[in-house]
DNA sequence: AACCTTTTACGAAATTATTCGTAGATATAT
DNA sequence: ATATATCTACGAATAATTTCGTAAAAGGTT
């Protein structure tokens, strides 16, 4: 089964769950709320929409039910980031890299962070 | 005035047009066509569209439009990485550029390019 | 048991984005 | 000038996403 890219409120949703572990409902939607107006329904909706697609899995066994990820973040931030590269940098994710570096004020911390990583994975190559 | 965040068919277009220059619909339709069907309406539908949101400049003195981009490439980049960012890693752009070097197999040529570009950085810096 | 609260299920409305059919205008060719 | 092709304008159909109202089920409490 092909598990789609979550749309935007299903993106929020799923943030909440990583952040958080395996949650009800009514966390996420408590969490949603501070960040914008959102229904109950509204939340529950789109995470049985979510355990339909593939996106969570869920804990039917006691009355509330537990929603947990189904996907991992890492899988889902490298899945955003080839589809913003394909579509807005020319398939080019060292575009994407030095724009994002580029607009950015960088301490000098971060930049040797960077550097470290580099080395890192050019020490990975074969 | 506020000018939105491009939709999806909305950005195919501002990157035909980036890369062409001014266009007309049927330049921009048929470079369009080569990846996907979509009629020649649509195409010019939601260039009209992009023009009302400020996307696009058109020039309507002949009897065939020519269309321009409003926004820059860059500045649309730039918009595009600020909401991933923020949605999907946290506000950190760091995480973001370290997770498109990570997955990605780079070149030894393409990380010193890296390299050189925070050098320039770092230099840059009051 | 009768009541109150919380939750899930369902369906449909509202919103946003994409698609295209049809009509009328404008130009080009014969 | 009539026919043909191409273009814009407009409106509406379709699709995808987000929203929430209502009702029924499940647990709690008294």
């Amino acid at each position: 089964m092909h598990i789609p890219k979550p749309t935007g409120a299903e993106l929020e949703i799923l943030k909440v769950i990583w952040d958080n572990g395996p949650s009800t409902v009514r966390l996420v939607n408590d969490t949603l709320s501070q960040q914008r107006k959102i229904g109950y329904t509204t939340t529950l909706k789109i995470m049985q929409i979510m355990a339909d697609k593939g996106l969570l899995k869920r804990d039917t066994s006691g009355k509330t039910h537990v929603y947990m990820a189904a996907v991992s973040q890492q899988k889902t931030q490298q899945q955003l980031i080839d589809k913003l590269t394909s579509t807005a940098f020319g398939g080019s994710a060292m575009k994407l890299v030095m724009q994002a570096l580029g607009n950015k004020k960088s301490t000098k911390e971060e930049i040797d962070e960077i550097r470290a990583f580099l080395d890192h994975l050019e020490g990975g190559e074969k």
